[in-house]
Formats: C-alpha cells, sequence, structure tokens
DNA sequence: GAAAATATGTCAACAAAGCTGACATATTCG
DNA sequence: CGAATATGTCAGCTTTGTTGACATATTTTC
C-alpha cells in the first residue's frame, strides 16, 4: 500500500530545485567523500562477512598490526569509541587468535597488543583490495600528484 | 582485573615489528581515509544527536536536497542499503516535516521526495562544517590540484 | 482484459556496533 | 598509604543495518 502521505501534487512547503554549490557550500566533494569511503569499504567488508567478522573487527586488526605494541587505551584513542564498545570486538580476536596481548615492560596495568602471524595475514588480505582501489585510482597521476592526495587527506583530519 | 589473557612476554606467534609499505599495500592512505572520514562525518554527527536523528537520516537529507524528486529506489541505490532499513529513517523524516512525497506524475506508483524549507535549512546546517573543514584542507591547493582530489574521489568509486 | 512485473510499504525478528553508568582489580605515583 | 591510572566487565539501551514474508497499487506485457 503506497503511502497515504504523498500528494498529488507539491504544496506550499515542497522545494523542487536542487541543492547545487549555492551557499557557498561544496556539496560536490562532501557527496564525492561518501561514495568513496562506501565502497571503499565494500571490498573488506565482503571478506569479514565470510569469516563472521564486521568492520569493527577490521579497524582493530588493522591498527594492531601497523602499530604492534600499542596499548589498549592507544587504541581507543585513535578509533574513538568506548572502551566498553572495543571490548567486545578485542576479545573475539585475542580468542580466535589474530591478536595478542602482552603485560607491559614498565607499566605492568597495560596491555600491549600485538598481531599474530594469522593476524598478520588478515590484516594483508583486507588491505589488498583497498590498495588495490587505490593504486587503479591514482593511476595517471604524476608522484607529486599522489603527494597532494595524501596532503588533502591529513588536512581534513582535526589535529592532536 | 586486567585479563589473564595478557602475556608476561612475546611468545612464538607474537609479531614486533610494525606493517609498513611493505608488500607494495597503500597502507599510509589507506589510514588517511580513516581519519579523514571519521572527522569527516564527527561535525554534523555533534548537530544531528541534539535533534534526535543519526547519520542515517543525514544521508537521506543529503540526497533529497541533491536531487529533489529522486524516487524511492534512486535512494535506495544510493545508499546501497535495504527498503527495510531506509523505510524507518524516511518515515521519521517524513512525520516530523523535512521531507515531502509526491505521487510520480507518469507513474503514480512512484513516491518522490523533495525537502520542505525546513529540510532544506537542516541539509544546509549539516553540510557547513562538512564544507568548512574541506575548504580548509584545500587552502593553499591551486584550482587544478583542487581537480585532482576530485578526479581521485571519482575514481575511488566502483563504476555505475 | 487478465496476468505478470514493478514500486512501494510494512510486520517481525535478528545482528552489529555504538552508547551510558556502575563497579572491580591491579598497578603506579605522590 | 591513598589517589590516580589502565584495564576489564556487567547490564541495559539505541541506531542502523540485515532477512524473509506478505500486501497494495499501478504499469506493462501477452
Amino acid at each position: 500500500m503506497p503511502s497515504e502521505r504523498a500528494q498529488k501534487s507539491p504544496d506550499a512547503d515542497t522545494i523542487t530545485g536542487p541543492m547545487a554549490e549555492i551557499d557557498d557550500i561544496d556539496f560536490d566533494i562532501i557527496e564525492q567523500l561518501f561514495f568513496a569511503y562506501r565502497d571503499f569499504t565494500s571490498d573488506p567488508d565482503a571478506i569479514l562477512s565470510k569469516s563472521g567478522f564486521g568492520r569493527a573487527h577490521h579497524r582493530v586488526v588493522h591498527f594492531v598490526n601497523r602499530r604492534p605494541g600499542m596499548t589498549v587505551a592507544d587504541l581507543l584513542d585513535t578509533l574513538k569509541i568506548t572502551k566498553q564498545s572495543l571490548a567486545r570486538v578485542l576479545k573475539q580476536l585475542i580468542d580466535s587468535g589474530f591478536i595478542n596481548q602482552v603485560e607491559g615492560v614498565r607499566d605492568r596495568r597495560q596491555r600491549r597488543l600485538y598481531p599474530t602471524r594469522k593476524g598478520r595475514e588478515l590484516a594483508l588480505e583486507l588491505a589488498r583490495p583497498q590498495s588495490r582501489r587505490i593504486t587503479k585510482a591514482l593511476r595517471g597521476f604524476a608522484p607529486e600528484e599522489q603527494k597532494l592526495i595524501d596532503k588533502f587527506l591529513r588536512a581534513m583530519v582535526d589535529p592532536q
């Protein structure tokens, strides 16, 4: 039953014109960022769904592999999520042998996180299609032009 | 109780070296994309949380404003989510007067989506901090360099 | 004109991944 | 020793996604 909410024709409060680059807002790049990220995450998502993991696991595996020995606090600060939220996925990754915890040497309260061989392999498998996509997108870009992309992305991130 | 899972020292299956640009994988850009998108979405998220809406509402409001008159099917294809998932947020946006539905003229099964004045204002309010972030990130970029960013982002998107 | 296909809506149940609040333990720091 | 810190955990809730099934109105096809 197509909803009764639908009007037969636009009423006085229905705006029919597109929202373009009026108002000095950069809608084009806003939109392209959404599309780029949507497809960028779709590759690893497809791989993860086979092994019962999700995007949250991907992030943890990625950063632990990038910075082995990072603490739980480091990871929370990187992901900007709460520890209760992290706990679930981290526990699963530890229990299934993708990540190891090692007591801090100087500070024994810390749990330093390291990938296992399996964990490193998973990180690589997930990174591969993403890297392929990036390489393809940068095809035809000169080295200095590629640096511009990196510069732009870094400038999009909040300081600290 | 810091978990009993933690080892006193790395075991044989604990990898301590960082995962850098070995294996010809572009980890740097992969990571920067995550950070950029994380912070890019944080601005509107903060605004939305005040009005009881979430990121899903933002997306709907954005695209309906960008392409007034788009059908539900168009929107589903753009967002790549299921109609049941869309239904919830769309209903809320219609009920609270941000979006109007108008019966299709040629095909009366269609429900064409339009923003109301309120809806357009919300879209603008949410886009403003994102646009500011982009402008700031592009500061110092020549016009041709800005075009490269757009070119890169478009090339990151799947065809079709 | 009847049948099939299409566009949309809706019910119900479920899953992933975020959140808050409260509290516990081990360790370090002052 | 007492306070602060790093981490873990329990319980409950929210948002946003999923699948499957089915209903309705309309258009298209034979």
